[in-house]
DNA sequence: TTGTTTTATTGAACAATGTTCATTTATATT
DNA sequence: AATATAAATGAACATTGTTCAATAAAACAA
């Protein structure tokens, strides 16, 4: 069927366009401006059209949360030649680090905001493949520490986890603007600050 | 000038009502159903009303979470008589833990909406007297361990930072359900078991 | 008590949002 | 060329936060 495939690339096309439109919005305005009649003017199209190709603003903003989790990946699958897994380990967080700084809102979409799990829950209680993925990048690099003598008298996963919980709670705290009332100068340096922290904890433990 | 006294207090009354309206709505329903005419509603006065004692919804909100501070605040006053500090740093995550996990709405609301602190900035950049008050009560607990010993070679602010970064990620975590991604049978235990490695780090560094 | 001024309250109206769906247009098939 | 299927439309709806002229109530002055 000739024609059949053809209307199929057709619809992925169009809903690509409007997935990139999404984006462009995103990036540029931020999330309370990305609204559904701006991205159909965007593309030239109605708003009726979006609806077709998307079930609801929660399906775009989901695929708009994956995107995001295409670059942190690409970003961290540099780190897989860093032999030393304790240097990987420090370097894996400065990377998350930097892709939260640089992409505050991004950030906020892929891991605070309650519209793409909303979404998940809507489609039969699917997983979320790519916080999964993301965290066994860290759990793995834990456990290779383990094997080499860290962490000892630590529980891999929940010593992941709290590790996980460091960086993103200080990286939050900075994009939701509370460092504020500690260091009202140097809000953003903290951040790093504090990861040197981290980062002596981690030669003791 | 009695009758403007009186007045006066009539306002404050009001707008004490309008505050408590709010808090019901918001701890029975959520923070998306607590609108501006539900708020109306429950105190029987109009919509407009509602605008003459509150400039805008974040104003409200910001009110909102002046209360939850002050119940987390006297909730962590109760730990003051635990004499050695680091056993009281422990203590405190875990009261700060517990109010989060109780109160995830209200949490978010303190310490990850833009509201509250959107309304700081409209009142020509007023400071986040909650926040700072809080994190001190964490510093200076901090700082108390230091003097006995304890974190040698650490920075008092950035570490403490650190350390309400921990807690606050694996709280933040849970709350915007993100750890179905690492166990999804466990999520809420996944926090308990996370700040049980946070403690242990604890004692080594 | 009566008239006037000040204050408090009202709720219709506005703009913007996500979402729906009968209607129209375009494409494919017979 | 006629018909059937698919795609696109945009007006309409319900809900938001917010405003503001109009109304009602209270305080004051005579």
């Amino acid at each position: 069927m000739g024609i059949s495939e053809r209307k199929a690339k057709e619809k992925e096309e169009l809903k690509a366009l409007i997935l990139r439109a999404a984006q462009k919005l995103f990036v540029e305005q931020g999330i309370e401006q990305t609204t559904m009649r701006k991205i159909a003017q965007e593309i030239e199209y109605s708003v009726g059209t979006v609806y077709v190709y998307y079930k609801d603003k929660n399906d775009i903003l989901h695929d708009l949360h994956s995107q995001g989790f295409k670059q942190l990946g690409g970003e961290m699958r540099i780190l897989f030649n860093v032999a030393d897994p304790m240097e990987r380990l420090k370097a894996l967080g400065r990377v998350y680090l930097r892709f939260a700084m640089e992409n505050p809102d991004m950030y906020d979409l892929m891991f605070s905001m309650k519209a793409p799990m909303e979404f998940l829950d809507d489609k039969h209680n699917q997983e979320w493949n790519e916080g999964k993925a993301t965290f066994d990048v860290l759990r793995s690099t834990v456990q290779q520490c383990m094997e080499k003598g860290h962490f000892s008298g630590h529980r891999l996963e929940p010593l992941s986890f709290a590790i996980w919980g460091i960086v993103h709670g200080m990286v939050t705290l900075h994009i939701s603007d509370r460092i504020k009332g500690v260091n009202l100068e140097n809000a953003e340096s903290m951040v790093v600050q504090g990861y040197e922290e981290f980062v002596l904890i981690l030669d003791k433990v």
